[in-house]
DNA sequence: CATGGGATGTTATACTATAACATTGTTTTT
DNA sequence: AAAAACAATGTTATAGTATAACATCCCATG
């Protein structure tokens, strides 16, 4: 069941990132087959547009591009298609930064932890059993029943740290 | 350090709930003096507004009820005393509701994780320190440095259990 | 009692998200 | 193939969240 604690890991800078993309699109393709939903033009443009980098994505980024491309195109476009790709899992919304992320392992229902580094901005999503376990026994210890978890943390990669060691940020 | 995992209960629905706000203007009171800013009408009105209840509290809301009072009052005036009150770490942003609630153990500088109920909308803080720690190791293990926080639970308190066990919600 | 800095007021605007209804496009049924 | 049914997208309007920039006020201190 759980594969793997790190399912969106920090990648190198010098990762070809165009893997990253078509990875995610097949993975995208395959699963609303699988559920029979449609993967449409413009749902898959958004999921591209969200995997365009490792950082998180703000819808009217977005929106911006669609227009760019697009002619037309409203609010209600672009968090529609987010809704559905949240809603296969293709896609986490990161609540304290109001922005989106292409999620690292589609198609396993799991939980996320979320790494945010605070210098390049990239995220990376964790799905570790034994954080998810422990926060489960803590809430049940106070009679809570629980359904759902954020965790988003805050601090710097490992990258940053090497590139800027001794730096006053 | 640490005193208590729980540092923000549900408490039961019958407490005394003015013994809730009392303390935490008591408290409040006392930290501004301590470090030598000022606990002005207005924070304290906020304050008594977002410890209203054990509820989060939206910032438009406490708007309102500044408009309602006061006459005028527009955005700024609450943001700042809201910003204000995060930085003496007298309450804390529920960043998945886009809300507020009082610090539980303010003074105490800690780190927080809420449980908020689906049914009766209120918030619990714990601080505990086990969840803290594995949170840590398991981004140290991927080495990233950790400056914060956010874990968010939602799902259902216990008296909310009990009052509704059975019903399809 | 002036004066300097912190607090608040004021106006405008940016950013995030949803409601409600119209239109288009795709499947399914006949 | 036509029609019905449903899903997806377009469109317009508006709600909800937050900050920038500058003006004024207040009050602690010298």
């Amino acid at each position: 069941m759980h594969k793997n604690t790190v399912i969106r890991p920090f990648k190198a800078a010098s990762h070809r990132h165009q893997d990253c993309l078509d990875a995610a699109m097949e993975m995208a393709r395959r699963l609303c087959d699988a559920s029979g939903q449609r993967f449409t033009r413009l749902r898959q443009r958004v999921l591209e547009l969200v995997w365009r980098s490792h950082e998180p994505v703000k819808a009217y980024d977005i929106l911006d591009e669609l227009r760019d491309e697009h002619g037309a195109a409203a609010p209600p476009t672009v968090y529609r298609v987010l809704d559905f790709l949240r809603a296969q899992g293709l896609v986490h919304k990161i609540e304290s930064l109001n922005a989106y992320v292409g999620c690292g392992d589609p198609g396993d229902s799991h939980s996320s932890q979320f790494l945010i580094c605070r210098d390049c901005a990239r995220v990376a999503e964790m799905d570790d059993p034994e954080l998810c376990a422990l926060l489960q026994e803590k809430a049940v210890a106070l009679g809570f029943e629980m359904d759902g978890q954020i965790i988003e943390v805050n601090g710097r990669c490992l990258e940053c740290r090497l590139q800027r060691k001794g730096e006053t940020q």
